[in-house]
DNA sequence: TCAAAAGTGTTATCCTTACACCCATGT
DNA sequence: ACATGGGTGTAAGGATAACACTTTTGA
């Protein structure tokens, strides 16, 4: 039975963090504020409480925050994630509110020539997450740091189930192992929580509960304040995810753009190389581009066509994204 | 720049709100409390606030609620999203705290005999969402109700987009239009949010954003309190998406089942009805039940072979749902 | 003239959809 | 024997993945 008696505001701040990605030259970039939110130098991403009283939504909220931090306007925009364990040592003993994150994924097109404050900047992502990048092949940080110091991890305790009844073992398996030669692209956050839970990212050590193996391997990934590396593992898996079934990465490509340069984002984005002709034949009988007619000179070889998104596609039906193939 | 120095706690209080799944004799079900909550008497899903020094996540926090509330165990459990505006006319006028909503989907297998609080029940999830059920062919509701109000509401702004570029008679197509004789079984929220624009709901009235037409068509579903069918429609919108790509079903199966119960189950749950061979190819293929060698009499015509959900398919890879197909 | 990037043709294979028919049991 | 639901074979069509080759420009 719910008490219906007035019970005290219990101690909970709502935080709205945005995580912003924008392609330029070919890599994905994520806008981080070096040395903010005053723990310590580690970068951050923009973010702030949300206050009900000034603002309707959520969204407004966020839109403001990220205004007033950054300056950068916003186009797409969607809900993540909340999580309750922001600087998961959070305990009763704590004096302060209780933090609640709420993550959010936007899209922004790059403006290489807007003014952004001066500890802010779009940094690769796969500065954060290096082990993400698969376009020229397996990333070396995964055989030569990662799948070793999980090993030692999965072998300390064998036999322990998650709750989805899997091993260390099979996690390590499926997260860092091309299986049927296939690496799964959208299980970000996954990967990014299995080396958080064994203690091998930096986080993990701010959290007292760092491995004693963090010394011995090369830092994997510059690390974030509080649980903002988790939000951005959250936004690449998402933004993964929801490329192949919604023409999102338009809201990132400039209004004319070659096919060359589609190919070049999605595969920035997925962190994988590219099937050409499969690409363009997937991209042509999609029609979600038409040509302007104009050519591209000056890339170093025969000019290319130059198109633009087919802004109708959003009224047909199930709105394509692009279903990039296995690999190239 | 983010200020340091101390703020006051905001009147903020996270609730947390579950939507119970289970399936019984081919109808998926709902838990739901009739006349809970204070809010005159209609149906609420099992919620309750969110103490951070009682609870550790929200997902223990959550599950304490539902124990406390109904006594049903919990299976798998997943967020869903975070509501900011909850009763959506939330304005700072209030001298309430501001609510906001965090919404969960969870899985159960019904008992038939586990006793339930006197005012709780499973119910029909098409009791409150009768336009998603397509088993039988389209919803009569959809042609006698809700186009002809839709059509009118449509007139009223014909040239309006909303955030995603899309007038009201796109939206209407899309989603109540078997676009290409395919009905989109995962778009039960912006059904159920367009309604609600519209004024064609319970909910809008107790709002204040009622249309003139609601008193003229008969009531669209059983309406809940707060925004609970928000988030029961988002809910069934993701447990369809899901059933898809991950063995989420097996969860509400018993031990062993049929291959026809199976078809059953995931009729219930996607709205439409599925092509008996398809179906056992996809399961078979998938490799993801195996018999037991047993059959079970008594169904009426030659008994069925029974067989169980391999867990060993969690170990493998991309841990397959049921790709349903397009039509029966 | 040649490097560099743009752009095309074709085929084997697999998955999806959709037919229509046979089988084993209880009454 | 027959109604009832369980269970299968097969073929057309389309999407995918993988081949290697031609074209057009700038330097």
């Amino acid at each position: 039975m719910t008490s219906v008696e007035p019970r005290p505001t219990l101690p909970v701040e709502i935080n709205l963090t945005a995580a912003i990605i924008a392609v330029s030259q070919g890599e994905p970039a994520i806008l981080a504020m070096r040395g903010s939110g005053g723990s310590g130098a580690s970068d951050g991403l923009p973010s702030g409480p949300f206050n009900p009283l000034a603002h309707r939504t959520f969204e407004i909220g966020l839109r403001s925050w990220v205004s007033e931090q950054t300056g950068v306007p916003l186009g797409y925009v969607e809900q993540l994630y909340t999580f309750g364990d922001r600087g998961r040592h959070a305990e009763a003993q704590s004096e302060e509110p209780h933090v609640v994150s709420v993550g959010y994924l936007a899209l922004t097109r790059m403006a290489e020539d807007s003014p952004l404050p001066a500890n802010t900047r779009f940094r690769s992502c796969y500065g954060y997450l290096p082990w993400e990048d698969w376009r020229a092949g397996k990333p070396r940080v995964i055989e030569e740091a990662i799948v070793p110091a999980l090993q030692k991890w999965t072998a300390r305790e064998p036999t322990r189930q998650n709750a989805r009844g899997l091993t260390r073992a099979d996690r390590l398996r499926i997260l860092f192992d091309e299986t049927n030669g296939r690496f799964d692209d959208e299980t970000v956050l996954d990967r990014y929580e299995m080396l958080y839970e064994a203690g091998l990212v930096e986080e993990a050590k701010r959290d007292g509960r760092a491995s004693p193996l963090l010394s011995t391997i090369p830092p994997l990934g510059t690390p974030m304040i509080h649980d903002h590396r988790r939000i951005l593992a959250t936004a690449l898996g998402r933004l993964r995810a929801k490329m192949k079934y919604r023409p999102v990465i338009f809201e990132l490509m400039p209004e004319t753009f070659t096919l060359t340069a589609l190919q070049t984002m999605a595969e920035a984005i997925s962190g994988r190389h590219l099937h050409k002709q499969n690409f363009r034949r997937f991209v042509e009988n999609a029609a979600v581009v038409e040509p302007t007619g104009e050519t591209e000179h000056g890339t170093g070889g025969r000019p290319a066509a130059l198109f633009r998104f087919r802004r109708e596609v959003l009224q047909e039906r199930p709105a394509q994204g692009l279903r990039v193939g296995a690999r190239g």
